[in-house]
DNA sequence: ACCTGAACACCGTTCAAGT
DNA sequence: ACCTGAACACCGTTCAAGT
């Protein structure tokens, strides 16, 4: 069957595909996509260039769904309202997470939130020569407390006896409700000293 | 060649492999070790269970490496000192963070980094019900900054024209030293935030 | 006990051939 | 323009065979 009139695949549907594949959990890739698709996975390199791109593509479909509103107020209100979008994003889909990490940023809608979250800093008075260091701050708060999310339910697992670490893991809520928690209190601990560094700026 | 009288392999071997691997930023597996090793991939199986078991391995001897030590002092020292040591231990290693994080930590050494950190801050006097919650926070910071360091030299990539990144990202030194300077502002704004918490837990 | 070599079920990617 | 099918160079893992 080939080159069917109406066609098969289209840069959307392979999204669709790959978004799915990672919602479940199931192991990624081009050939798990092109059987979900009914495909050849060369069908697909008609319409991507390779598994990067198809995260790329990823990444830009949440960027727009997570990522568009405007995310008005002060300086602060901004970087709250922005990690709390981001911190929904990969809640929802954890799976994304590691296939993202360290890969270059180029999708059109996530370099304009990160600019808007740069501009946002100057605007406040960040200095110039700092604001990519307190986006790196940002961002590593982000992941990290993303990541917690990707995390294995069992983060450890003892197998000798601990003094402490043993009887916590017991007692302790697991999952998403405790990261949840911690994701809170980190970020007010973030704000916190963003807020110090700023004021101390403007003493100098 | 088969049953050499004295063993080709042994776990060590097959780790220092693996370290070098990693640290050459060179792509990771079995057949990769293996080729380093001289060695059939197969030959690999009858001292480790497999791709999992190496990865850990090199969590074990670094976590030797750098975490062995004994971290004393006041609990926001301890806190202090392990995550300059875990720091130095990823910017010295970066390419071993993308394979470690998600995966469930069973090395007994840094099994009991983790547990000497959760009786730190319980001895301190953190809520039971709290301390892994800090510990989360704590470790989201470490594995995000982590990252950073891991991370391409190129983040961003903007494609299209921005208010501030493109600027920002042009002045802006990078790599390493961006991503230290980061780390340090961070880690401070971590201090303060845990010192801040236990200070409200006492005026209760 | 420890290594080899063949085999298996996968990857991601390229490319000629078909309409 | 868009899909197939064969091919390529890889993975990680298993297992019988050899000493």
């Amino acid at each position: 069957m080939p080159r069917p009139r109406t066609p098969l695949l289209s840069t959307d549907r392979i999204a669709d595909a790959a978004m799915a594949l990672v919602d479940e959990g199931a192991p990624f890739g081009v050939n798990a996509i092109a059987r979900r698709l009914g495909v050849t996975p060369s069908s697909l390199y008609n319409h991507v260039a390779g598994r990067d791109e198809i995260i790329e593509l990823m990444r830009g479909r949440l960027g727009e769904q997570y990522m568009s509103e405007s995310f008005t107020g002060t300086w602060d209100e901004v970087v709250a309202a922005m990690l709390r979008a981001e911190r929904r994003m990969y809640a929802e889909h954890p799976f994304l997470i590691p296939l993202i990490v360290g890969k270059t940023i180029t999708d059109p809608t996530v370099i304009a939130s990160y600019d808007r979250l740069a501009s946002a800093l100057a605007d406040a008075g960040f200095p110039d020569d700092d604001v990519l260091e307190v986006v790196a701050i940002i961002d590593a708060f982000s992941i990290g407390f993303g990541l917690d999310l990707a995390s294995p339910d069992e983060i450890w697992r003892p197998e000798t006896p601990t003094r402490a670490l043993g009887r916590l893991v017991e007692g302790s809520p697991r999952g998403a409700a405790r990261s949840d928690r911690a994701f809170e209190a980190g970020l007010e601990m973030l704000l916190d000293g963003l807020r110090l560094r700023l004021a101390r700026y403007e003493n100098d």
